[in-house]
DNA sequence: TATTTTACTGTATATAATTACAGTATTACA
DNA sequence: TGTAATACTGTAATTATATACAGTAAAATA
């Protein structure tokens, strides 16, 4: 995509302006008029270098016809709501339905990458690292995970939130971050362990 | 407001889901298309009668001028942008835009209140309630704090994050969330102490 | 029971808006 | 140095759209 001038990034800027303070995209008089332009074929032009550009496109025939391409489009910033995971009974799958208490619209930009769910935490096992009964904890979904990140897992059939290492002899050993609890070392031939994801960040809330 | 009968409910959805997905209001004529209506003008009666019972406006003259009204708009869901304050020198505002991080949209629901900023945390006196080194802190101004809050706060000119208290002889404690800190102990008619906000809650990443 | 509201058809028209065509002038590019 | 891209003016035609006016009919409301 080449770059766009100062006039045509003007012009894409008002067209966002529009599309957010009045709800829909302006005509090309509605240009003309806002730059002084004296002919709307000037906003037309500037219209057709955008399209050309690839950060709109024009519905031929349709008034008002813009529409902002992928990356340029407000919609982007915002949905992503993830929903906030309760208790979850031993046996059950992580995303069943009764235990989502709400969703929420996580910004994109908040954690390190985009959070599947958010786990309400139980117990005081990682409280050395900040996490606290109640916290939310975002989780994204993994299949593998890194030593010492702090994830989610499924220990014969509990979910548990711990720190993750593996030892030499190919262990697993899940740490709490809580003198009071001891390490949990598994062998993952003989147990059972599934990696539920990986942690992202903890919300708090006083 | 009325209540809508089925028919304008669906009308109302179409304008919503031709948003959505298009990005502008339908005319009146693309509302009769959907609907199988022969003349535009049952379209309009719609909007009429929506529009009498408050739930969008229409500005007349303009091509696809139908506006949705406030609690019915999409827009909000979104947009409470608020700041990520870094590092507060001594005897600057808190929000003065040098230390802007960058903006995050934080969803309404995520906190008790709406937050007004985050700020990164500096140092290590609150970790006892998970409050580390780096973590964001949601913070609501407010002019007065009740006892036991964690609040940001101005003491001498120094930004600060302590739990609030106050003594029998009208003094105020900023008490740490760490063994390594002692209270501060302030007489608020000697001393410069100034409530920047209460602390809602804490983001964490790792 | 009278009146309003809802839910349309059908026709027509003014105006809103897109869009083609014909230019001019300047700057960037190859 | 020629050509394309940028940045406009100016005019005009066609189509898209809002919107007025005249009806019909059923259901809700007073």
């Amino acid at each position: 995509m080449k770059e766009l001038t100062q006039r045509q990034e003007q012009i894409l800027e008002l067209i966002k302006s529009n599309l957010e303070f009045k709800g829909f995209p302006p005509t090309r008089a509605d240009i003309a008029k806002t730059f002084g332009f004296k002919s709307p074929n000037a906003a037309e032009q500037h219209l057709r270098a955008l399209e050309k550009k690839g950060v709109i496109s024009i519905l031929s025939g349709a008034s008002r016809g813009i529409v902002l391409n992928e990356s340029h489009s407000p919609k982007n910033i915002t949905n992503n709501e993830i929903p906030i995971i309760g208790l979850v009974a031993a046996g059950q799958p992580m995303l069943a339905i009764e235990h989502v208490e709400k969703k929420l619209n996580i910004p994109e930009a908040m954690f390190r990458d985009n959070a599947d769910y958010l786990l309400r935490v139980k117990g005081d096992s990682m409280i050395d690292l900040g996490i606290h009964e109640d916290d939310l904890i975002a989780v994204k979904k993994e299949k593998e995970c890194k030593e010492g990140q702090v994830i989610v897992a499924r220990v014969n059939d509990e979910v548990t939130v711990k720190t993750f290492s593996k030892n030499k002899a190919g262990r697993i050993i899940l740490k709490a971050a809580n003198k009071k609890y001891s390490d949990i070392t598994l062998d993952p031939k003989k147990e059972d362990f599934f990696l539920e994801g990986v942690c992202l960040g903890v919300i708090k809330s006083f």
